[in-house]
This record gives structure tokens, sequence and C-alpha cells, in this order.
DNA sequence: AGTCCGGCGACAGCTTCCCGACAGCTCCCC
DNA sequence: GGGGAGCTGTCGGGAAGCTGTCGCCGGACT
């Protein structure tokens, strides 16, 4: 279930002037087993990273007082090589090129979903951790998931997903075989403040059983509905 | 809250301005052997919260004076990280909530169920104590319940319940081998204030009864009848 | 033997879920 | 910058499944 298996929790530092998005980012982390740190201000960043030794740090780029640049530059100027992700508003197209160019290890627009974040965490950090990038696949029963290529497979025959299908079946395979509310589908794989209180989530799901079993004979699906609950993916419950 | 297998007692604070809601809260987790404090402003439960220091806290969204949002900045302003399980009304405020849900904290709709909302509580606990992966199986006889696939097995045999059959069952499973009443079961696997004064929860011990022994040959049936008092659940009887 | 309590078949109303159809949007290509 | 293609979310009808009420029956206790 888990892409690399470090025995320690990753230490994770959060840096947002918005303490709800700073403290949902970390509560997330934190519900993955990492440990989680927030900062409010760019001191505050600094004096945290000091202390704490992150593994990882999410940055917001726009601070008040030192900004996100200032911050990563004082972290690189203590001699820090921890990897770090922005955070950056809708329009700064400009940002997100400064910001890679200037040590950025990747990017992220607000508002993100939440497990888009994650996933791009883990990415970082597994290019960080091996010298030569073990491939982080994901397989569920004859399905499999090829996080670096995008490639989805079930059985040899390619499915060709949308975005939101993407992002929901890797939710579902990575929880795989938990029972996952369709709350809590919304709440990782959609941004957070989307409004739709409706039924995207049921719609996303039948489009995707619709590709994952529309094979001529009958794989067993692999989607299950758990009726009044939400839904599981996993191969045939007997 | 470091470790599962805590040895010390589970720390709860309830906040809701409604005394009653909050005092059944605290009472149902005080039979549980956790410690509850309960605060029925936002300004108690800030005070409450910083003289008690509790693991994890259930906190009303309508609060008069400080809101339930509001209590929640502060807390998180202390650098409070303790998990947070909201319970809002039926309308209005649920999609806000939505948005502060999303890390894996949770929330509950008003009226709930008393039994649903320990079961959040002990999934939030659990989730919380370290890597993220272990299972919480229930066993009795062999009847197993597993509480995240939600799969139900008697032996072998793979259940397929109700949402309701699955909630009575998961109670009587944690209290095996004690004897409840009719009346305790519905006090908490309802919705406080259920007005059905009837015979609902025969009816659903008897569904219950007929798929947990429809073997073909006969494994002893686990649900006894205890005439004039109740039900149990356990394996044999004499 | 009478009375009471629990078991359970049948049914009706309601909730939940699925999915076809469609419209707004974005992105890309010409 | 205009047109097209694909993606996303809304609406709503229809089907399936779930829940609680009624009421009779049978077994248990007195």
């Amino acid at each position: 279930m888990q892409h690399y298996e470090r025995v320690e929790k990753v230490r994770l530092l959060v840096v947002d002037d918005d303490p709800p998005i700073a403290d949902l980012v970390a509560t997330v982390a934190r519900y993955e087993g990492w440990e989680a740190v927030t900062a409010y201000t760019g001191e505050d960043a600094l004096r945290r990273a000091a202390e704490f030794h992150p593994d990882i740090v999410v940055l917001d780029l726009m601070l008040p007082g030192v900004d996100g640049f200032g911050v990563l530059d004082r972290l690189r100027a203590f001699g820090t090589m921890v990897p770090v992700v922005f955070l950056t508003a809708r329009d700064g197209v400009a940002d997100r090129v400064a910001g890679l160019t200037r040590g950025g290890d990747d990017y992220l627009v607000k508002p993100f979903a939440v497990e888009e974040l994650m996933a791009r965490l883990r990415t970082v950090l597994r290019r960080c951790a091996g010298p030569a990038f073990q491939r982080s696949v994901l397989r569920v029963g004859d399905l499999t998931m090829d996080e670096d290529t995008r490639e989805v497979r079930r059985g040899a025959r390619l499915l060709s997903l949308t975005p939101t299908e993407y992002e929901v079946l890797r939710y579902l395979m990575r929880k795989s075989p938990t029972v996952l509310t369709k709350a809590q589908i919304l709440d990782h794989v959609w941004e957070y403040g989307f409004g739709g209180r409706s039924n995207v989530v049921e719609l996303v799901v039948s489009r995707l059983r619709r590709k994952l079993d529309e094979t001529d004979e009958g794989g067993s699906p692999l989607i299950h509905t758990v009726r009044g609950f939400g839904y599981v993916l996993r191969q045939a419950a007997e």
C-alpha cells in the first residue's frame, strides 16, 4: 500500500499565513502518519525549520514580511537542501517560473486538492530519496497505476482517464480495501472550497466503472457500492 | 496522543451550547472509560482546552458568542493540533464544514446516533495514532467485523448487512458478552430523539439473526434473547 | 390455562444510487 | 481569435434497496 517504506515518519513543515490552510495540510499529513509542524510567518518558518529539521517543506509564496523566496534563500544559506514545494495564487504565472528557477522542487496553485498535494510531496520525496527514481506503481487486482507515467491498465488493456477520474481512482487505490464515503472522496480529490454538494462523486464513479469494466468478456467489477455508506475498490469479495 | 494502546484514558472535550447534548456525549464517553469534560460556550471551551489538554474534541459549530470556527481557529493558534469532530445542524453550515473536514477530521449531522459518534471518534484517534494503517477488527466467536472494509464474516462466509444492521451488530459485538436492553440499543444506535416507540430493535435483530445463522448446517446461534430484559451476543449460551 | 412478550411475514413509503442528456468551460489548433 | 473537442458538473427520471408499521402467531412464564 505504501510506495516507499521508511521506518521513521516523514517530517513536514507547512508555511502559510492563512492558518486554516496550513492546518489543513498539516492535518492531512498527520492522518497519513507523518509528523507535521506549521508556521504562519516567514520568521517563524525559519525558526521552526532550524529546530524541527523537516524532510520536506510546503511553502506559500505570499507571506507577509519575509516572503516565500526569502525563506527559501535563507534556508539554502544555512546549507539546508531540504526539498520545497511552493503554493501560489491562481494567476501568478510569473511566480511559477520564478519559483522553479529559484530552487523549488514543485509548485501547486491554490486552491488545490489535498490528494494532489500529498501526491506531489510523495513524488518529490521519492525523487530525493533514491538515486534512481524507483517507480511508484499502485496495484489492486489486475488494475495498475503508474504514478510516473500516469498509465493505468486493467490487465493489459490501457485505460484513458480524464484528470478527475484519475485522481478519484488513485485515491480509491491508495486506500483500498478501505471503504470511503462520498464525502471523503469529495474532500480529498476536489479543491478545498468546492461548493458542489451534488452527485459529482457518483457520476465520476459511474464513468470510471464503465471504463474499468468495459471489457468484452466480463472482468469482475472492481468498484463496489456499499449502500448507505460509500465506495470501495477491491477485487471480488467472494 | 501517541500510541493507540494507551494505558491512560482518552481525554475528550465536548463543546455544545445545548447542555443535554453535551452531557449525553460526555456520559457515554465516560461509560466507555474515557475522561470527558463539557463546555457550553466558546470561551469556556478555550479555557477547558487550555487546562484539560484533550486528546480529541467534539465541537458544535453553532455556538453563541465565539462560534465553532472561532474556537477552532484559536485552538489552532495555540499550536494545538488536537483532532476535532464537528457537529452541525442538518442544513446551513454543512457546506462550510466540508472545507474543515478535509484533513481527516470528521463531522456529524445533528441529530446523530451516539454509537456513530463514538465510532468516528475512535477512528480519528486510531488514525492519529501512527502509521495510519492498523485495522480495527472486532471478533466474537467465529464472527468478525472489519471496521475499515466493513466486511462482516461468519467464519469464512461473507455477510451483506444494511447500515442499520451493521450498526446494531457492531454495538452488540463491542459490548459482548454484556446483555443489552432494547432501550440501550435504541438509544445508542438510533438518533437521539427518535420517535419510534416500536419494535424496530426486535425487527433488526430478527433480520440479523437470519443473516448470521442462515448457514446450511447449523452453526450455533450467536444472538441470544434474555427474556424480559434484552439481547446478548456471545458464543455458547447455557 | 391464561397472559404476556418476542419473532417475523408482508407491505408501503422513503432514501439512495445510477446514468442518460445537456450546457458551460477550457484548452488547443488552425 | 474562431471553431472544435474534450472535460466537468447539473438535472431529473427511474430502479433498487432499506426501514419501520401492523398484526398474527407461537412459545414462555405464572
